[in-house]
DNA sequence: TCTTGCTCCTGTAGTTACTACAGGACCTAT
DNA sequence: ATAGGTCCTGTAGTAACTACAGGAGCAAGA
């Protein structure tokens, strides 16, 4: 949209990725993609960024965080653009991605237990034979037939 | 190498798939990039495959779920096929593995907070802004900030 | 003025660990 | 003969970026 001469108004697009913590070359790839829309340009083709897109970068990078998937955050996102009254809709969305948090703790600490286990195992780790490799052979880790 | 007729020794890829769990486009996979040895053909081009194969998917499918990266459990077949006591070695990856895990589940915890905070400030999802947007608009998660 | 070095541009390919499909061959049974 | 199932190879797609190639602009120092 707003071609603005070189003397830039707002910031290039490595000051928004240092404002904002997501890499350059995943700003022009969010921006590809359209999760972010099309950052103005300079006169001389260069991106500016103004604080709405710094906003929506850091919005981006936080949810990435949190765990929440590219389609999460896009749903996110619009909910945010439009839509009023929404917020039940986010709810939603912030639970279920709790739950598959919950769900990876528990998976792991099983997959922790194991781990322990094997690695005890191999004590001192000057046995001929590896006890590690014999188990993931032929064991099935009980703790992770349930619930893989 | 071994080219057996069409009445076969060994397990077909379905078969295959079905004992090891592993998924017969998976097993191809797997194939191709020498995660495995080579399977022998029948006379019809069809894949066997025997005991050991099946120990060595078997292996990998363990091992994966134990979430090692294909790196470590290439390195890992490597030390079960040559290389006696290697076990020391075997030991280092495990325990790297363990204290990723570790890692991984004290991160999710945070991130677990994080989001029971947040889904909290929801409270019934009723009011016209939506405070989730607003906090993963602009702040920094404390929670995160640290160990990323 | 030239040169060095930095940032930026577009577009494409690489990454991890698979999964899915296209298009064809073969096998088994009715 | 024909239908359905399994298998073959080879390629492309997935998530979510990251890295690179090849080029252009810009600012500052010698």
């Amino acid at each position: 949209m707003a071609i603005t001469s070189t003397r830039a108004a707002g910031h290039s697009i490595g000051q928004a990725a240092a404002l904002s913590g997501v890499n350059a070359e995943t700003i022009r790839y969010f921006e590809r993609i359209g999760l972010i829309p099309r950052a103005g340009r300079m006169s001389n083709g260069r991106r500016t960024f103004g604080p709405e897109h710094l906003r929506r970068l850091a919005f981006i990078r936080q949810a990435r965080e949190l765990g929440f998937a590219q389609s999460d955050v896009r749903q996110l996102l619009g909910l945010a653009d439009g839509a009023p009254g929404s917020c039940a809709k986010v709810k939603v969305i912030v639970d279920a991605n709790m739950q598959a948090i919950r769900g990876k703790i528990a998976r792991l600490r099983r997959l922790e237990e194991v781990l322990k286990a094997v690695s005890a195992s191999c004590a001192n780790g000057t046995r001929p034979d590896c006890p590690v490799i014999e188990a993931l052979m032929h064991d099935a880790p009980a703790a992770l037939s349930r619930g893989a």
